[in-house]
DNA sequence: AGCTGTGAATGACTTCACAGCA
DNA sequence: TGCTGTGAAGTCATTCACAGCT
Protein backbone atom coordinates (compact mmCIF):
# COMPACT_ATOMS: atom_id res chain seq x y z
CA UNK A 1 0.00 0.00 0.00
CA UNK A 2 0.89 3.42 0.17
CA UNK A 3 2.47 4.55 -2.92
CA UNK A 4 6.10 2.84 -4.22
CA UNK A 5 6.37 4.54 -8.02
CA UNK A 6 8.49 7.75 -7.54
CA UNK A 7 10.05 9.51 -4.96
CA UNK A 8 7.98 9.74 -1.78
CA UNK A 9 7.42 13.31 -1.76
CA UNK A 10 4.64 14.78 0.93
CA UNK A 11 3.08 12.50 3.89
CA UNK A 12 0.13 12.04 3.88
CA UNK A 13 -0.99 13.83 6.76
CA UNK A 14 0.03 17.02 4.88
CA UNK A 15 -1.25 16.18 1.91
CA UNK A 16 -4.52 16.01 3.60
CA UNK A 17 -3.94 19.76 5.32
CA UNK A 18 -2.98 21.13 1.69
CA UNK A 19 -6.69 21.82 0.59
CA UNK A 20 -6.95 23.40 4.06
CA UNK A 21 -4.69 26.00 3.17
CA UNK A 22 -5.51 25.94 -0.50
CA UNK A 23 -8.67 27.55 0.83
CA UNK A 24 -7.47 29.83 3.26
CA UNK A 25 -5.68 31.78 0.49
CA UNK A 26 -8.45 32.20 -1.74
CA UNK A 27 -10.09 33.51 0.67
CA UNK A 28 -7.09 35.93 1.49
CA UNK A 29 -6.85 36.46 -1.98
CA UNK A 30 -10.28 37.64 -2.34
CA UNK A 31 -10.02 40.15 1.00
CA UNK A 32 -7.00 41.60 -1.35
CA UNK A 33 -3.69 40.40 1.04
CA UNK A 34 -0.49 39.89 -1.00
CA UNK A 35 1.31 37.90 1.43
CA UNK A 36 1.03 35.96 4.40
CA UNK A 37 3.11 34.52 7.49
CA UNK A 38 2.97 31.27 8.06
CA UNK A 39 1.69 32.00 12.26
CA UNK A 40 -1.60 34.00 10.50
CA UNK A 41 -1.98 31.17 7.85
CA UNK A 42 -1.86 28.69 10.50
CA UNK A 43 -4.32 30.50 12.33
CA UNK A 44 -6.78 30.76 9.67
CA UNK A 45 -6.22 26.87 9.21
CA UNK A 46 -6.57 25.46 12.39
CA UNK A 47 -3.18 24.42 12.60
CA UNK A 48 -0.19 25.64 14.00
CA UNK A 49 2.63 27.43 12.29
CA UNK A 50 5.85 25.44 12.29
CA UNK A 51 3.32 22.75 10.80
CA UNK A 52 2.37 25.31 7.45
CA UNK A 53 6.25 25.41 7.01
CA UNK A 54 7.04 21.60 7.51
CA UNK A 55 3.96 21.13 5.04
CA UNK A 56 4.67 23.77 2.18
CA UNK A 57 8.78 23.17 2.47
CA UNK A 58 7.86 19.54 1.39
CA UNK A 59 6.91 20.61 -2.16
CA UNK A 60 10.22 23.47 -1.99
CA UNK A 61 7.80 26.37 -1.70
CA UNK A 62 9.52 29.63 -1.35
CA UNK A 63 8.74 32.24 1.14
CA UNK A 64 10.59 35.20 1.69
CA UNK A 65 11.97 35.03 5.12
CA UNK A 66 11.28 38.68 7.12
CA UNK A 67 7.90 38.58 4.87
CA UNK A 68 6.46 35.59 4.26
CA UNK A 69 4.89 33.98 1.78
CA UNK A 70 3.39 35.24 -1.31
CA UNK A 71 -0.54 34.66 -1.31
CA UNK A 72 -0.94 34.52 -5.29
CA UNK A 73 2.45 32.56 -5.62
CA UNK A 74 1.15 30.09 -2.96
CA UNK A 75 -1.95 29.73 -4.53
CA UNK A 76 -0.88 28.90 -8.03
CA UNK A 77 2.12 26.44 -6.26
CA UNK A 78 -0.51 24.71 -4.53
CA UNK A 79 -2.60 24.58 -7.88
CA UNK A 80 0.09 22.62 -9.21
CA UNK A 81 1.18 20.56 -6.52
CA UNK A 82 -3.04 19.62 -5.93
CA UNK A 83 -3.14 19.05 -9.52
CA UNK A 84 -5.74 21.49 -9.71
CA UNK A 85 -4.45 22.99 -12.95
CA UNK A 86 -6.89 21.53 -14.58
CA UNK A 87 -10.58 20.70 -13.37
CA UNK A 88 -11.19 16.77 -12.97
CA UNK A 89 -14.38 15.68 -13.88
CA UNK A 90 -16.63 13.37 -11.79
CA UNK A 91 -19.62 11.52 -12.00
CA UNK A 92 -21.77 10.78 -8.95
CA UNK A 93 -23.50 7.29 -9.02
CA UNK A 94 -26.55 7.74 -7.17
CA UNK A 95 -29.33 10.23 -7.61
CA UNK A 96 -30.94 10.10 -4.13
CA UNK A 97 -31.03 13.21 -1.36
CA UNK A 98 -27.68 12.81 -1.08
CA UNK A 99 -26.40 12.28 -4.68
CA UNK A 100 -28.84 14.67 -5.89
CA UNK A 101 -26.84 17.52 -2.88
CA UNK A 102 -23.93 16.79 -4.26
CA UNK A 103 -24.70 17.38 -8.14
CA UNK A 104 -26.31 20.76 -7.17
CA UNK A 105 -23.80 21.76 -4.66
CA UNK A 106 -21.75 24.77 -6.58
CA UNK A 107 -18.83 24.86 -4.26
CA UNK A 108 -16.92 21.89 -6.33
CA UNK A 109 -16.43 23.81 -9.61
CA UNK A 110 -14.71 26.78 -7.98
CA UNK A 111 -12.35 24.20 -6.20
CA UNK A 112 -11.32 22.28 -9.30
CA UNK A 113 -14.09 19.58 -9.72
CA UNK A 114 -16.60 19.48 -12.30
CA UNK A 115 -19.80 16.96 -12.05
CA UNK A 116 -20.27 15.94 -15.33
CA UNK A 117 -22.60 13.38 -14.74
CA UNK A 118 -25.42 11.40 -12.12
CA UNK A 119 -26.48 8.09 -12.68
CA UNK A 120 -29.10 5.89 -11.30
CA UNK A 121 -30.72 2.27 -11.38
CA UNK A 122 -34.36 3.72 -10.93
CA UNK A 123 -35.99 3.97 -13.73
CA UNK A 124 -38.21 6.62 -11.54
CA UNK A 125 -35.10 8.87 -11.08
CA UNK A 126 -33.39 9.22 -14.46
CA UNK A 127 -34.73 11.80 -16.52
CA UNK A 128 -34.91 14.03 -13.49
CA UNK A 129 -32.62 16.78 -13.73
CA UNK A 130 -30.58 17.64 -10.77
CA UNK A 131 -27.59 20.95 -10.40
CA UNK A 132 -28.58 21.38 -13.95
CA UNK A 133 -27.73 17.74 -15.25
CA UNK A 134 -29.99 14.91 -16.74
CA UNK A 135 -29.61 11.97 -14.21
CA UNK A 136 -29.02 9.11 -16.69
CA UNK A 137 -29.50 5.52 -16.71
CA UNK A 138 -26.38 3.12 -14.44
CA UNK A 139 -25.83 1.82 -17.88
CA UNK A 140 -24.78 5.00 -19.53
CA UNK A 141 -22.20 5.39 -17.03
CA UNK A 142 -19.05 3.91 -19.51
CA UNK A 143 -20.40 6.67 -21.93
CA UNK A 144 -19.95 9.35 -19.89
CA UNK A 145 -16.52 8.05 -18.52
CA UNK A 146 -15.42 7.83 -21.84
CA UNK A 147 -16.77 10.66 -23.21
CA UNK A 148 -15.30 13.34 -20.62
CA UNK A 149 -12.57 11.23 -19.56
CA UNK A 150 -13.76 11.23 -15.87
CA UNK A 151 -10.89 10.58 -13.30
CA UNK A 152 -13.42 10.49 -10.08
CA UNK A 153 -16.22 8.62 -9.41
CA UNK A 154 -18.75 9.09 -6.11
CA UNK A 155 -20.58 6.76 -4.59
CA UNK A 156 -23.71 7.95 -3.39
CA UNK A 157 -25.89 4.93 -3.10
CA UNK A 158 -27.39 2.73 -0.49
CA UNK A 159 -24.74 0.59 1.42
CA UNK A 160 -26.18 -2.51 -0.43
CA UNK A 161 -25.36 -1.10 -3.78
CA UNK A 162 -22.66 0.11 -3.14
CA UNK A 163 -20.13 -2.52 -4.24
CA UNK A 164 -21.89 -3.02 -7.34
CA UNK A 165 -21.56 0.84 -8.29
CA UNK A 166 -17.86 0.52 -7.10
CA UNK A 167 -17.13 -2.21 -9.61
CA UNK A 168 -19.00 -0.49 -12.91
CA UNK A 169 -16.49 2.72 -11.74
CA UNK A 170 -13.56 0.22 -12.20
CA UNK A 171 -14.69 -1.48 -14.97
CA UNK A 172 -15.08 2.00 -16.83
CA UNK A 173 -11.78 3.20 -16.14
CA UNK A 174 -11.93 5.26 -12.96
CA UNK A 175 -9.35 4.93 -10.51
CA UNK A 176 -10.54 7.06 -7.43
CA UNK A 177 -13.44 6.87 -5.33
CA UNK A 178 -14.84 9.14 -2.93
CA UNK A 179 -17.05 6.90 -1.31
CA UNK A 180 -20.02 7.64 0.67
CA UNK A 181 -22.13 4.63 1.45
CA UNK A 182 -20.99 2.84 4.75
CA UNK A 183 -19.07 0.19 3.63
CA UNK A 184 -15.52 -1.10 2.80
CA UNK A 185 -15.43 -0.79 -0.92
CA UNK A 186 -13.19 -3.88 -2.53
CA UNK A 187 -11.36 -2.79 -5.35
CA UNK A 188 -8.14 -3.58 -6.97
CA UNK A 189 -4.94 -1.79 -5.88
CA UNK A 190 -4.84 0.43 -8.32
CA UNK A 191 -7.85 2.05 -7.21
CA UNK A 192 -7.66 4.92 -4.30
CA UNK A 193 -10.85 5.07 -1.98
CA UNK A 194 -11.66 7.80 0.18
CA UNK A 195 -14.23 6.83 3.01
CA UNK A 196 -16.65 9.58 4.00
CA UNK A 197 -19.28 8.15 6.58
CA UNK A 198 -21.39 10.47 7.60
CA UNK A 199 -22.53 8.07 11.27
CA UNK A 200 -18.91 7.44 11.78
CA UNK A 201 -18.21 11.00 12.12
CA UNK A 202 -20.81 11.52 14.70
CA UNK A 203 -19.83 8.96 16.58
CA UNK A 204 -16.49 10.14 17.29
CA UNK A 205 -18.22 13.00 18.15
CA UNK A 206 -20.11 11.18 20.29
CA UNK A 207 -17.16 9.01 21.89
CA UNK A 208 -15.69 12.40 23.30
CA UNK A 209 -18.97 13.62 24.03
CA UNK A 210 -19.54 10.70 26.53
CA UNK A 211 -16.11 11.25 27.96
CA UNK A 212 -16.69 14.43 29.14
CA UNK A 213 -16.87 14.99 33.08
CA UNK A 214 -17.86 11.55 33.67
CA UNK A 215 -17.46 9.68 36.82
CA UNK A 216 -14.81 12.60 38.32
CA UNK A 217 -17.33 14.86 39.90
CA UNK A 218 -17.22 17.86 40.47
CA UNK A 219 -14.15 18.30 38.47
CA UNK A 220 -14.05 20.49 35.16
CA UNK A 221 -11.88 18.36 32.49
CA UNK A 222 -11.70 20.65 29.31
CA UNK A 223 -13.04 17.91 26.82
CA UNK A 224 -11.31 18.43 23.61
CA UNK A 225 -11.77 20.91 21.45
CA UNK A 226 -9.83 19.36 18.51
CA UNK A 227 -10.22 19.59 15.44
CA UNK A 228 -10.58 17.16 13.08
CA UNK A 229 -10.31 17.88 8.98
CA UNK A 230 -11.36 14.74 7.58
CA UNK B 1 -5.28 20.40 22.97
CA UNK B 2 -5.85 16.95 22.63
CA UNK B 3 -7.98 15.71 25.85
CA UNK B 4 -6.37 16.40 29.72
CA UNK B 5 -8.76 15.62 32.43
CA UNK B 6 -9.28 12.04 32.85
CA UNK B 7 -6.87 9.09 31.67
CA UNK B 8 -5.95 9.29 28.02
CA UNK B 9 -7.39 6.11 26.77
CA UNK B 10 -8.25 5.23 23.43
CA UNK B 11 -5.79 7.16 21.03
CA UNK B 12 -7.56 9.66 18.07
CA UNK B 13 -6.47 7.08 15.82
CA UNK B 14 -7.93 3.95 17.30
CA UNK B 15 -11.00 6.23 17.99
CA UNK B 16 -11.65 6.73 14.44
CA UNK B 17 -11.95 3.54 13.71
CA UNK B 18 -13.81 1.43 16.31
CA UNK B 19 -17.12 2.91 14.13
CA UNK B 20 -15.92 0.78 11.46
CA UNK B 21 -16.03 -1.99 13.66
CA UNK B 22 -19.43 -1.21 15.30
CA UNK B 23 -20.57 -1.47 11.44
CA UNK B 24 -18.96 -4.70 10.41
CA UNK B 25 -20.18 -5.91 13.26
CA UNK B 26 -23.72 -5.65 12.86
CA UNK B 27 -23.36 -6.74 9.86
CA UNK B 28 -22.25 -9.87 11.08
CA UNK B 29 -24.35 -10.33 13.49
CA UNK B 30 -27.14 -9.86 10.64
CA UNK B 31 -25.63 -12.71 8.71
CA UNK B 32 -26.15 -14.70 12.33
CA UNK B 33 -22.14 -14.78 12.57
CA UNK B 34 -21.52 -15.74 16.54
CA UNK B 35 -17.71 -15.17 16.62
CA UNK B 36 -15.24 -13.66 14.46
CA UNK B 37 -11.48 -13.03 14.50
CA UNK B 38 -9.52 -10.34 14.36
CA UNK B 39 -7.93 -11.54 10.55
CA UNK B 40 -12.22 -11.28 9.61
CA UNK B 41 -12.88 -8.20 11.42
CA UNK B 42 -10.07 -6.73 10.15
CA UNK B 43 -10.64 -8.10 6.27
CA UNK B 44 -14.07 -6.77 6.69
CA UNK B 45 -12.79 -3.17 7.86
CA UNK B 46 -10.00 -2.92 5.76
CA UNK B 47 -6.90 -2.81 7.90
CA UNK B 48 -4.96 -5.19 9.43
CA UNK B 49 -5.05 -7.70 11.99
CA UNK B 50 -2.96 -6.30 14.19
CA UNK B 51 -4.15 -2.47 14.57
CA UNK B 52 -8.10 -4.80 15.26
CA UNK B 53 -6.72 -6.26 17.91
CA UNK B 54 -4.44 -3.25 20.03
CA UNK B 55 -7.32 -1.10 19.33
CA UNK B 56 -9.88 -3.35 20.95
CA UNK B 57 -7.35 -3.81 23.71
CA UNK B 58 -7.49 -0.26 24.27
CA UNK B 59 -10.73 -0.92 26.51
CA UNK B 60 -9.78 -4.07 27.90
CA UNK B 61 -12.01 -6.13 25.28
CA UNK B 62 -12.30 -10.02 26.11
CA UNK B 63 -11.77 -12.00 22.93
CA UNK B 64 -11.41 -15.87 23.68
CA UNK B 65 -7.87 -16.86 22.67
CA UNK B 66 -7.93 -20.04 20.21
CA UNK B 67 -11.17 -18.89 18.78
CA UNK B 68 -12.22 -14.77 18.84
CA UNK B 69 -14.55 -12.78 19.76
CA UNK B 70 -17.97 -12.73 20.73
CA UNK B 71 -20.07 -10.70 18.12
CA UNK B 72 -23.15 -9.77 20.37
CA UNK B 73 -20.47 -8.91 23.19
CA UNK B 74 -18.22 -6.72 21.35
CA UNK B 75 -21.20 -4.89 20.05
CA UNK B 76 -21.95 -4.08 23.36
CA UNK B 77 -18.50 -3.23 24.58
CA UNK B 78 -18.23 -0.53 21.63
CA UNK B 79 -21.69 0.84 22.03
CA UNK B 80 -20.63 1.43 25.76
CA UNK B 81 -17.20 2.34 24.47
CA UNK B 82 -18.58 4.54 21.84
CA UNK B 83 -22.03 5.85 24.29
CA UNK B 84 -24.13 4.95 22.14
CA UNK B 85 -26.01 3.16 24.83
CA UNK B 86 -28.42 5.69 24.35
CA UNK B 87 -29.30 7.71 21.06
CA UNK B 88 -27.93 11.35 20.39
CA UNK B 89 -30.35 13.85 19.55
CA UNK B 90 -29.17 16.32 16.78
CA UNK B 91 -30.47 19.24 15.16
CA UNK B 92 -29.12 20.60 11.69
CA UNK B 93 -28.96 24.38 10.81
CA UNK B 94 -29.29 24.81 7.59
CA UNK B 95 -32.01 23.65 4.92
CA UNK B 96 -30.70 23.61 1.49
CA UNK B 97 -29.65 20.37 -0.60
CA UNK B 98 -27.34 18.67 1.84
CA UNK B 99 -28.59 19.85 5.02
CA UNK B 100 -32.48 18.43 3.56
CA UNK B 101 -30.63 15.74 2.43
CA UNK B 102 -29.05 14.72 6.30
CA UNK B 103 -31.99 15.43 7.62
CA UNK B 104 -34.11 12.68 5.01
CA UNK B 105 -30.98 10.12 5.60
CA UNK B 106 -32.54 6.94 7.33
CA UNK B 107 -28.78 5.73 7.97
CA UNK B 108 -28.31 7.63 11.35
CA UNK B 109 -31.52 6.34 13.64
CA UNK B 110 -29.96 3.08 13.18
CA UNK B 111 -26.17 4.16 14.43
CA UNK B 112 -27.37 5.77 17.35
CA UNK B 113 -28.19 9.74 16.29
CA UNK B 114 -31.75 11.04 16.03
CA UNK B 115 -32.16 14.11 13.78
CA UNK B 116 -34.87 15.92 16.12
CA UNK B 117 -34.97 19.56 14.21
CA UNK B 118 -33.55 21.53 11.23
CA UNK B 119 -33.99 25.32 11.18
CA UNK B 120 -33.12 27.52 8.50
CA UNK B 121 -32.97 31.54 8.05
CA UNK B 122 -34.50 32.18 5.10
CA UNK B 123 -37.99 32.54 5.62
CA UNK B 124 -38.87 30.67 1.97
CA UNK B 125 -37.62 26.95 3.10
CA UNK B 126 -39.35 27.55 7.22
CA UNK B 127 -42.15 25.61 7.38
CA UNK B 128 -41.40 22.84 4.55
CA UNK B 129 -40.96 19.37 5.41
CA UNK B 130 -37.55 17.54 5.01
CA UNK B 131 -37.15 13.97 6.34
CA UNK B 132 -40.54 13.87 8.13
CA UNK B 133 -39.63 17.15 10.36
CA UNK B 134 -40.65 20.60 9.82
CA UNK B 135 -38.14 23.66 9.09
CA UNK B 136 -38.03 25.86 11.51
CA UNK B 137 -37.21 29.48 11.66
CA UNK B 138 -32.93 29.94 13.36
CA UNK B 139 -34.68 31.59 16.34
CA UNK B 140 -35.95 28.13 17.15
CA UNK B 141 -33.24 26.79 17.51
CA UNK B 142 -32.92 27.50 21.49
CA UNK B 143 -35.91 25.95 22.08
CA UNK B 144 -35.21 22.51 20.61
CA UNK B 145 -31.97 22.18 21.87
CA UNK B 146 -33.47 22.68 25.04
CA UNK B 147 -36.51 20.81 24.89
CA UNK B 148 -34.55 17.99 22.98
CA UNK B 149 -31.77 17.85 24.78
CA UNK B 150 -29.83 18.17 21.73
CA UNK B 151 -26.12 16.96 22.51
CA UNK B 152 -25.08 17.46 18.34
CA UNK B 153 -25.37 20.40 16.30
CA UNK B 154 -24.89 20.24 12.16
CA UNK B 155 -23.56 23.37 10.45
CA UNK B 156 -25.06 22.90 6.53
CA UNK B 157 -24.84 26.56 5.62
CA UNK B 158 -22.89 28.24 3.28
CA UNK B 159 -19.22 29.48 4.38
CA UNK B 160 -20.41 32.69 4.74
CA UNK B 161 -23.24 31.95 7.71
CA UNK B 162 -21.19 28.80 9.13
CA UNK B 163 -19.38 31.16 12.15
CA UNK B 164 -22.89 32.62 12.99
CA UNK B 165 -24.09 29.30 12.77
CA UNK B 166 -21.69 27.85 15.34
CA UNK B 167 -22.22 30.78 17.30
CA UNK B 168 -25.79 29.86 17.45
CA UNK B 169 -25.23 26.70 18.30
CA UNK B 170 -22.54 27.31 21.26
CA UNK B 171 -25.09 29.69 22.85
CA UNK B 172 -27.65 27.35 22.76
CA UNK B 173 -25.27 24.65 24.69
CA UNK B 174 -24.27 22.45 22.09
CA UNK B 175 -20.98 21.03 22.75
CA UNK B 176 -19.42 19.05 19.53
CA UNK B 177 -20.25 20.41 16.30
CA UNK B 178 -20.21 18.65 12.86
CA UNK B 179 -19.35 21.28 10.28
CA UNK B 180 -20.01 20.99 6.32
CA UNK B 181 -18.97 24.04 5.04
CA UNK B 182 -15.58 24.99 3.93
CA UNK B 183 -14.50 27.00 7.20
CA UNK B 184 -12.26 26.45 10.15
CA UNK B 185 -14.66 27.61 13.12
CA UNK B 186 -13.38 29.70 15.98
CA UNK B 187 -15.29 28.02 18.96
CA UNK B 188 -14.70 28.01 22.66
CA UNK B 189 -11.77 25.27 23.97
CA UNK B 190 -14.76 22.89 24.97
CA UNK B 191 -16.32 22.69 22.22
CA UNK B 192 -15.31 20.06 19.78
CA UNK B 193 -15.33 20.49 16.21
CA UNK B 194 -15.03 17.76 13.37
CA UNK B 195 -14.78 19.52 9.74
CA UNK B 196 -16.25 17.53 6.52
CA UNK B 197 -15.29 19.12 3.64
CA UNK B 198 -16.15 17.01 0.62
CA UNK B 199 -13.79 19.39 -1.95
CA UNK B 200 -10.76 18.40 0.53
CA UNK B 201 -11.53 15.00 0.35
CA UNK B 202 -11.81 15.21 -3.86
CA UNK B 203 -8.24 17.47 -3.79
CA UNK B 204 -6.79 14.55 -1.88
CA UNK B 205 -7.81 12.01 -4.01
CA UNK B 206 -6.87 14.07 -7.23
CA UNK B 207 -3.53 14.75 -5.53
CA UNK B 208 -3.07 10.86 -5.76
CA UNK B 209 -4.11 10.56 -8.99
CA UNK B 210 -2.07 13.32 -10.68
CA UNK B 211 1.55 11.81 -9.27
CA UNK B 212 0.41 8.27 -10.96
CA UNK B 213 2.98 7.25 -13.56
CA UNK B 214 3.99 10.69 -14.39
CA UNK B 215 7.51 11.07 -15.76
CA UNK B 216 8.62 8.03 -15.34
CA UNK B 217 8.03 6.56 -18.62
CA UNK B 218 7.38 2.67 -18.78
CA UNK B 219 6.94 1.58 -15.09
CA UNK B 220 3.67 1.18 -13.67
CA UNK B 221 3.41 2.56 -10.46
CA UNK B 222 1.07 0.47 -8.65
CA UNK B 223 -0.51 4.00 -7.38
CA UNK B 224 -2.18 4.39 -3.64
CA UNK B 225 -4.62 1.85 -3.23
CA UNK B 226 -4.92 3.71 0.15
CA UNK B 227 -8.27 3.95 2.45
CA UNK B 228 -8.99 6.27 4.47
CA UNK B 229 -12.02 6.81 6.91
CA UNK B 230 -12.41 10.21 7.39
C1' DA C 1 13.86 42.68 13.54
C1' DG C 2 11.08 39.39 11.42
C1' DC C 3 10.07 35.20 9.47
C1' DT C 4 11.35 31.15 6.73
C1' DG C 5 13.42 26.57 6.22
C1' DT C 6 15.12 22.59 8.51
C1' DG C 7 17.89 19.32 11.45
C1' DA C 8 17.15 17.21 15.73
C1' DA C 9 14.08 15.79 19.57
C1' DT C 10 9.99 14.21 20.88
C1' DG C 11 5.75 11.93 20.55
C1' DA C 12 2.11 9.08 18.29
C1' DC C 13 0.76 5.26 15.75
C1' DT C 14 1.64 0.82 13.46
C1' DT C 15 3.55 -3.48 12.89
C1' DC C 16 6.14 -7.34 14.46
C1' DA C 17 6.68 -11.32 16.89
C1' DC C 18 5.74 -14.24 20.41
C1' DA C 19 4.27 -15.77 25.11
C1' DG C 20 0.32 -17.74 26.93
C1' DC C 21 -4.47 -19.19 27.33
C1' DA C 22 -8.48 -22.08 25.53
C1' DT D 1 -3.47 -25.91 17.37
C1' DG D 2 -5.47 -21.34 16.91
C1' DC D 3 -5.94 -16.97 18.16
C1' DT D 4 -5.64 -13.26 21.56
C1' DG D 5 -3.10 -9.69 24.15
C1' DT D 6 1.04 -7.04 24.44
C1' DG D 7 5.99 -5.61 24.99
C1' DA D 8 9.36 -4.05 21.86
C1' DA D 9 10.84 -2.32 17.42
C1' DG D 10 9.97 0.35 13.68
C1' DT D 11 7.75 3.99 11.06
C1' DC D 12 5.60 8.23 10.53
C1' DA D 13 4.21 12.89 12.20
C1' DT D 14 4.61 16.92 15.14
C1' DT D 15 7.00 20.22 17.59
C1' DC D 16 11.09 22.61 18.99
C1' DA D 17 14.63 25.69 18.36
C1' DC D 18 17.72 28.13 15.77
C1' DA D 19 20.72 29.29 11.75
C1' DG D 20 20.34 32.25 8.02
C1' DC D 21 18.20 35.23 4.58
C1' DT D 22 15.86 39.96 3.63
Amino acid sequence: MTDSGARRAVPDAAVARLPVYHRCLLELEARGRDTVSSEQLAELAGVNAAKVRKDLSHFGSYGTRGVGYSVPQLILDLRRELGLTHNWRCVIVGAGNLGSALAAFGGFRERGFEVVGVVDVDPERVGRRVGGLRVGHEDELGGIVAEHDVAIGVVAVPPSAAQEAADRLVACGVRSILNFAPTVLDVPDEVQVRNVDLAVELQILAFHEGRRSDAVVGSVPPGVGESASA
